[in-house]
DNA sequence: CCTTGTTGACGTAACGTTAATTCAAAATAG
DNA sequence: CTATTTTGAATTAACGTTACGTCAACAAGG
């Protein structure tokens, strides 16, 4: 491939005005003839800057990593979809690792931690990484933003407080008084029982306990199976993942419990899927796209040493999509 | 951060020496002290490897990429599964991009064109990219291998034309007379309409014609929909990819249509979500962690300049799982 | 006519590695 | 005891960029 070096040979100038040429340089001055005849030779060579040297001198490589738990989640869809637009703003590339291969040793991990790699980290589901992980991470010279509250890092999340609370007033609202709160575990899952117990205690209701099932759709047919056997059902069910909600729908088939006419379902996270399933699920949507886009943005000012702006995204509210999941209490209960 | 040589100054000893140590070359060589003191010297220093450094050096990045037309489908889960761990084994990271957020000119792309950003390129869904991003992909230095069939470049793939005359094959020795076959479009869809023909034909039965309706949810229920309208109505159906399974069980239960009771419904693809969905569908599991690691495999022939063998991977077939969505016509039809 | 400023460019030193070459000292052979 | 080989290392030249410093030629100002 052809170089800097060649370019300058073919268009009879030197290394420097190539160079300039190529970045719009103002320090190095030309004639405008000049741009144009080292433009053609670059054209006629099919001259390609190369990455690496680049990076090498500039100390600097466009790119910045981003880590998620398990990549195909469909929530995360629209997150990477703001952070790779975001990140094309600030002229970089999106290097995607997920947090389940990264083990201590892993490829992906060694890369990160050797230098000049990235020039910075997006991580969401620190919680999974383990100690030994996050204390290498931490040892990385480039910043870390982490996309879920974080003590010890510079964070900014959804409002997952929020989230809890709409879905469960909404709810409450539709008349239910026997709401539980089913799925997840960890911080993000907690907060969002934290909404749910915040609306529950605004209503003058008891809130049940956390069924943390954890995540996923078997997650959900466990949440149910267990919040079935209470001795008061519940008539409405609030899910904390949303691909567990598709696990309460197979479970509720399963045990004759017809949705919604016996129970209501709501879930937190909003995806293509539960428009199409049926009943089609009503869920609260993330802001993620935003997240993503506000955790390139914070990142940025981070690499560039300026304050960065932090902490829970409540611009756009966690808005609730309403389907056919859930539905009045008619039936007295209780 | 600490370079190779603050290290040699921190050892008393040449650059030469701590570079030996770090890539284990015989070719200088050195007294065991000398080495472990290098080694203290590294661990005192924190010294990590300068990757931008080693790759301008030895013109190699470790890092391939990969192109998927739409990375949170779920059937590629497995697929970006067995190409990760492939290309950790080849001491590699995989940039993922999306072909969806390729167009001319996106920063990923011109990212992959500059010189020396990856060692190799794996691209499915080459259909979907424009042909000036082909153009442009086909005029860079590194091989490309694409993850599917392709004209004019080395490729590979799972045997979708089995895939679709499994799926069928099966349904016609439940007894099934009217099968059709449904969604997709391109030619991947083009082989697995194939491979249903074929089996439509080894059955002495007419095929019905392929109604392409593309892909994801909605055009399961789309096609569903076309299906239900022929003057007689088939009895089972061959959902060409797996996402529109989920559209067409929606579109059943719209259309009080019981399934399997009055549809038969067969998947090509299997994905987890399948299991948990009502009724659980039956699905062809294809080998597509074994596509990933197969594909590193014969690109890292191509980088190394062996020849590559490509072709339809036929060692894992494609393997029918058999759940709910699919049963014996009992009722004589037509 | 000399001074000062501007234009248009060139030379070169890094950035951190790797690998080829060189070389002194020690070990071995004859 | 000298000649040769081996050991253990040091020097150095790239890899392709970028940006700082320099500088000749020419123009404008006093």
């Amino acid at each position: 491939m052809a170089t800097q070096r060649d370019v300058a040979r073919a268009a009879g100038v030197s290394l420097a005005v190539v160079s300039a040429v190529v970045n719009g340089t103002s320090h190095t001055r030309m004639r405008e003839s000049t741009r144009t005849r080292v433009l053609q030779a670059m054209e006629q060579l099919g001259y390609q800057p190369n990455q690496t040297a680049r990076s090498l001198r500039l100390n600097q490589t466009d790119m910045i990593a981003m880590i998620l738990n398990k990549i195909d989640n469909p929530v995360y869809g629209p997150l990477r979809h703001g952070v790779h637009e975001a990140a094309a703003e600030h002229g970089a590339t999106v290097l995607l690792g997920d947090a389940e291969t990264m083990r201590s040793g892993s490829q992906f991990l060694t890369r990160l931690l050797s230098q000049g790699t990235v020039d910075g980290i997006l991580i969401r589901g620190e919680g999974l990484l383990d100690d030994d992980v996050m204390a290498e991470l931490r040892s990385h010279p480039k910043p870390i933003l982490v996309l879920e509250h974080a003590l010890d890092h510079p964070w900014i999340d959804v409002d997952d407080r929020r989230a809890g609370e709409i879905a469960t007033r909404f709810l409450v609202n539709l008349g239910h008084r026997h709401i539980v709160f089913v799925g997840g575990s960890g911080y993000l899952s907690q907060q969002r029982y934290l909404g749910y117990q915040q609306a529950m205690d605004a209503a003058g209701l008891t809130p049940a306990p956390h069924l943390d099932t954890g995540f996923g759709e078997q997650a959900g047919a466990d949440g149910l199976r267990q919040a079935m056997q209470a001795p008061t059902a519940p008539t409405a069910i609030v899910v904390n993942n949303i691909m567990s909600a598709v696990g309460v729908l197979a479970a509720a088939r399963d045990l004759g419990i017809a949705i919604p006419d016996q129970l209501s379902v709501v879930g937190i996270h909003d995806v293509d899927l539960m428009q199409h399933l049926r009943p089609a699920v009503t869920a609260v949507r993330m802001p993620m796209y935003q997240l993503g886009r506000a955790g390139v943005e914070a990142l940025y000012d981070l690499i560039a040493g300026r304050p960065s702006a932090g902490g829970v995204i409540t611009d756009p509210e966690p808005e609730l999509v309403i389907r056919d999941s859930a539905t009045a209490l008619t039936r007295i209960r209780d």
